[in-house]
DNA sequence: ATGACTGCAAAGCCTTTGCACGCAA
DNA sequence: TTGCGTGCAAAGGCTTTGCAGTCAT
């Protein structure tokens, strides 16, 4: 079994929906609070993000940024994500197919986790309270100090099964 | 910040404990069953495996039977790995360090999440019925046929904080 | 004797880093 | 002008693969 991503787009993010304006706004400033200066690679990056709400890798936002004509270096990504994941403006999931993909983190404070199929991939998000509650209780409990939690449930999607 | 482990042993198995004898008996009658024959490298793979009951990776296997002077090639630790987990005998657990690990499943069903130390890279394993129930509940009500799941929670562990 | 398994080395892939150039302030 | 930010290419690190030799059956 080989679980590293082929070279086509994963499978994490099919299509680029319409950009979070909004959330791109929070980010920019934040960023600029933070010290950065402007520039337009980061803001590229920022804006193709902002497309998505479920986990992107950086090599998805590599892709779509140059089929839209504004190529930004594979390196650029990544640090801009790792500077979005240090302000707290990105999550580095983890859904186990050996590459880091991230999302967005709404200021709500609203997230989701996910379902992924074994067979073919496919990501879906899914929330739920009582097992939200279930969780922050056991973070309360722990003698760490929980910031962040991440839940994956795996198994074969209707399709698959 | 890297999040790449270094050389070193990882900080997810320091010490390698007394082997579980049912579990190796387990997994080679398995592993038999599968049709696989009998070799020295994979029983030497599967009794360093089973001197552990949270994640390893493969490296530090490979470092482990090194160091007990039986070592087994890298290429053979991970598809000996592979095998296991294609039996249902090990589940991967991606806790976010960029490097795949395992740990062995238990007959019994029994299993723990993880805690991990943003800053240090400890990983503490938990349990809580409560969790478990609502993760139960909830993979029942989704639409996937789930076999599986992962928690892990993020933040900084008490010496860190 | 036949096919499975191992070890070694090379290749692959994702990610990070070094460095020179360009741009923001 | 100063130094942050970017792009490119090279390096790093984990994982996989090809192949020849060895071992189980």
């Amino acid at each position: 079994m080989s679980w590293l991503a082929d070279q086509g787009p994963s499978t994490i993010s099919p299509i680029a929906a319409k950009v979070n304006r909004e959330w791109v706004e929070h980010a920019l400033s934040t960023i600029k609070a933070a010290g950065y200066q402007k520039s337009d690679a980061r803001r590229e990056v920022v804006e193709a993000f902002a497309r998505h709400d479920c986990a992107v890798t950086a090599l998805d936002l590599e892709r779509e940024m140059r089929a839209r004509k504004s190529p930004v270096a594979r390196a650029t990504v990544y640090r801009v994500l790792e500077q979005l994941a240090e302000l707290e403006l990105a999550h580095r999931v983890d859904v186990g197919l050996g590459l880091a993909s991230f999302e967005p983190v709404m200021p709500s404070g609203e997230h989701h986790h996910h379902i992924v199929c074994r067979s073919c991939g496919r990501i879906d998000p899914f929330e739920d309270p009582g097992l939200e509650r279930a969780v922050t209780r056991v973070s309360a409990e722990s003698r760490f100090a929980i910031s962040d939690h991440e839940i994956i449930l795996r198994g074969l999607c209707p399709r698959c099964s």
